[in-house]
DNA sequence: ACCGTGCATTGATCGGGATCAAGGACTGCG
DNA sequence: CGCAGTCCTTGATCCCGATCAATGCACGGT
């Protein structure tokens, strides 16, 4: 049995805090589509979705589901990111994933919610209701296609993350978990080697199978090396991209 | 960095020992079909699926894929089973999951394969080329629908892996490892309580992310503590599920 | 400007599990 | 049966990251 700092449990969550304001959804002025499940559907079947979907806007620290809870919804993240994790019954959290402008939650289908997910910073989600929804996937070959897709490549990526978890050392989880941020791929107009971290320490920490101490250390020790900078806490420039990829890939 | 014993790395592996020999297919008197994706399909899919099935025996130890090689086949398990595991450039592995009959490989579908799997005893596969299997998929709803369902569990089932390897301790994790082994589920006709462990130490210290010493001294402590006895070094007996559960919900 | 509060950093110490190092047990084979 | 090889167990010691404990820092409220 370990006992857990309970500031480091959800900190900013509110139960019940979750304020919803379902609005008309026009999915044709979505910066998300692009990057979501709905970019792969047909206008017919877009129309269809968007008559499904009711926005939701969260405040930083709402929470979205709550693990064991009855599991009326699936949701597409429009804006913002949201922290999904498990929790053991003493506190000790493990955070399975961040998520961002793009992603779907609700692969993992179930009657019950098998994850928590709250908010970390103003997010806006769409929502769906799971029956309509799963009726939706039913009649519409290229969404049941997409959700494939993305299960999978979710797959792959939580294999890595085992990896992560089970194997490797201190500073070659922070360096893999830099690399895995949005804000590497060239095609974006950001500075390059750029890497916003809307998240806390804490979080980082629950991420990676790590403490918040240990986490704050590792990028000290990065910075001393030159390998990163930080214009400010939650802003970082990765200075030597190739160091990064070697550690992260356990070859120092 | 870390200096692995070179002993531990897929030890019974013999590269490119994989013995096949190919055989005509008959779904029908496969005891495979009913724990299989190819339980879920109508008669025509499933001759259309046979005729494109080859069968593979493979030996203890025999290499099924590798990580990084190209990815021209997905597989079904029909009897044996497999470790499939992803390594570090020093030779740390990671074992991401045990497979039996029934189980699917080749869900995280990608050009390259993005992980090894080797024969753990003497195994039987189904083998599809990834093209027409695809066409297949393409083809039958109900195959794709069954494909999501159980890309959708394995996701769940890393969730819960990623919650084990970051979280939990030595204790924890051989408890939870030996209540998801097969072998608990009131249906089957065996002696209740009896777990078989086809795999050796080494592979269950890669799948929990210790070592081969941690898993013998809590296996040793688990005898003496009456939780378990183990008959024969590859089989045991939970004596007491319900100090086994507690331990693998980290109630203890 | 001055606190108060929450988060991040830094330092000192601790401990669970890793590593190092023998033994012991099982298995297959001559 | 004896022997070798492989795997498992057990003991001694070590070390990375956890824990305990201040201190630093940014921001908001008054």
């Amino acid at each position: 049995m370990i006992v857990v700092r309970t500031s480091e449990v959800a900190p900013g969550s509110r139960p019940g805090g979750c304020v919803e304001r379902p609005k008309a959804v026009d999915c044709d002025t979505c910066g998300a589509r692009a990057l979501s499940v709905c970019g792969s559907v047909g206008d017919s079947d877009l129309a269809r979705l968007g008559a499904l979907a009711e926005v939701v806007t969260l405040p930083a620290g709402a929470v979205l589901t709550r693990e064991g809870d009855d599991a009326p919804y699936v949701f597409n993240i429009t804006s913002g990111s949201l922290r999904v994790y498990k929790l053991l019954p003493d506190g000790r959290r493990q955070i399975t994933g961040f998520l961002f402008a793009g992603d779907f939650l609700g692969l993992a289908i179930s009657e019950f919610y098998v994850f928590s997910a709250e908010a970390i910073e103003p997010t806006t989600v769409c929502r769906f209701r799971k029956g309509p929804f799963r009726a939706l996937v039913e009649s519409s070959r290229p969404l049941e296609h997409m959700l494939l897709r993305r299960t999978s490549h979710e797959l792959a990526a939580a294999q890595n993350q085992m990896l992560l978890l089970g194997r490797k050392t201190a500073i070659e989880r922070l360096a893999s978990f830099l690399l895995d941020l949005p804000g590497h791929d060239p095609a974006r107009p950001t500075m390059p080697g750029h890497v916003r971290l809307p998240m806390r320490r804490g979080e980082i920490a629950d991420y990676l199978g790590l403490t918040i101490e240990t986490v704050s250390r590792v990028l000290t020790r990065m910075k001393a090396q030159g390998i990163i900078s930080m214009p400010s806490q939650n802003d970082l420039v990765v200075e030597r991209p190739e160091l990064l990829r070697a550690h992260a890939a356990g070859e120092i």
